[in-house]
DNA sequence: AAAACCCCTATCCAAATGGCTAGGTAGACA
DNA sequence: TGTCTACCTAGCCATTTGGATAGGGGTTTT
């Protein structure tokens, strides 16, 4: 590793050990070259890769070992991958600083990713430029990053939701995901080869994680989430 | 009033150097300087002017009469707004050209924005940055561009829906947003001071509109197409 | 003035749902 | 070993729902 954080960045230098390296996923290509140009107009950073899958993003820092990992969680259909990713960098390259910069603010998210590893979790939205690098700075100095309304969305998270409870298992979200399909249990127990009982079981459990009495509530809340594609 | 709307300018002459002229509207720092560095990469394209608001919109047309306006139509917390701001723009300059560049698909506001006078519709996830240019050339060139997976959709919502069945009423929108909140009929009646009845109503309304069977279905399509907040 | 649209109300019935309690299995971890 | 968690199943009952049908009143457009 021997990445050594720099606190001071020496202007029109071109050392290459002065540079803040910088991985960016995101499937999307116009945030990719907005993000790259809105870092490289500041000297001392520079994007060293891009990626838009979840392997890519692996081979990207298993090949640079970035400085800083700017992601949107969102890469594909399953946003849990995402977080999974977090964790994955975060083990491996605990030097590696991670960055969230997500489009939707979601509590169950943020919170997870946090829980993750993540450094720091940025909204797109209202976002403007120099947060983005004042940001990036920060989290290389060790800081944890949330931008404007995440703190107080996880103050809020670590108050009522019980820390774990916000997450749902493979079988919870299946159901989910069929309900928002507008299948009744009765279908839902046929496409899953389980029982209607086993439905209603995962649907409760569910909805005591997502705090929803309603089925509508909880694809709602689910789909705000970003659990639902 | 007297907003002299400018008579049909002729396209792509209005300037000396043959720039074509294009005003980005997005709320996002991060995309606005990603499209302009895509476009401006490319010799004979200029982004005059970048707009956060609705507002900001309509004067930045009216200051710049841009030959091409690229919109996101989330612009705000209401995306119904953005699509009132096609009609606006296309009824008030029609040499205009209007591309939509949305970060979700959803059937709906397709085809309300292409009802509406936009001239192409583009979605941000897996868009190629020469898509990007070719699209905003081909629309330059008074084509309509419709983005992968886009026309299909048109084509099969144009089938299923009858052009018309896509507008949901005020109230309709108010019952979904209710149910979204795990609300019941009873519930939502007392709310909104009207009976149980007319919920249900209104939900079998929309439920036709939407294609949905089950409540939650509706929730999850109305919120897929971004009518929920 | 007729047509079209939105909004409001009603009743009926079968089906689906929510909320509960009370079990069972298998794998993971300490 | 015991404890956890995820997963599966069952039954009960009050309430909510979906779906259909049949109206009335108001406004805007044609």
């Amino acid at each position: 590793m021997a990445t050594d954080p720099r606190p001071e960045v020496s202007l029109g230098r071109r050392s290459p050990m002065a540079t803040t390296r910088i991985v960016v996923a995101d499937r999307n290509v116009i945030t990719r070259v907005g993000i790259r140009s809105i870092l490289e107009r500041n000297a001392g950073m520079a994007v060293v890769a891009e990626a838009t899958t979840y392997e890519a993003v692996i081979d990207a820092v298993d090949e640079h070992g970035p400085d800083i990992m700017i992601i949107d969680l969102d890469l594909g259909d399953d946003t849990t991958r995402g977080l999974s990713l977090c964790e994955e960098i975060s083990d491996r390259y605990p030097a590696t600083k991670i960055l969230v910069l997500a489009n939707t603010l979601s509590e169950l998210i943020v919170i997870e990713a946090l829980r993750r590893g993540a450094n720091g979790y940025l909204c797109k939205n209202d976002l403007k430029s120099d947060e983005l690098i004042n940001g990036v700075k920060a989290i290389q100095d060790g800081d944890t990053v949330l931008g404007r309304g995440v703190g107080s969305l996880v103050a809020k998270g670590l108050g009522s939701t019980r820390d774990k409870s916000e997450h749902l298992t493979d079988r919870e979200l299946d159901v989910i995901r069929a309900i928002s399909r507008g299948l009744s249990n009765k279908q839902i127990a046929h496409e899953m080869f389980i029982s209607e009982s086993t439905v209603k079981f995962h649907i409760q459990n569910a909805s005591k994680k997502l705090n929803s009495h309603r089925r509508a509530e909880l694809v709602h809340r689910a789909g705000a989430a970003g659990l639902i594609t």
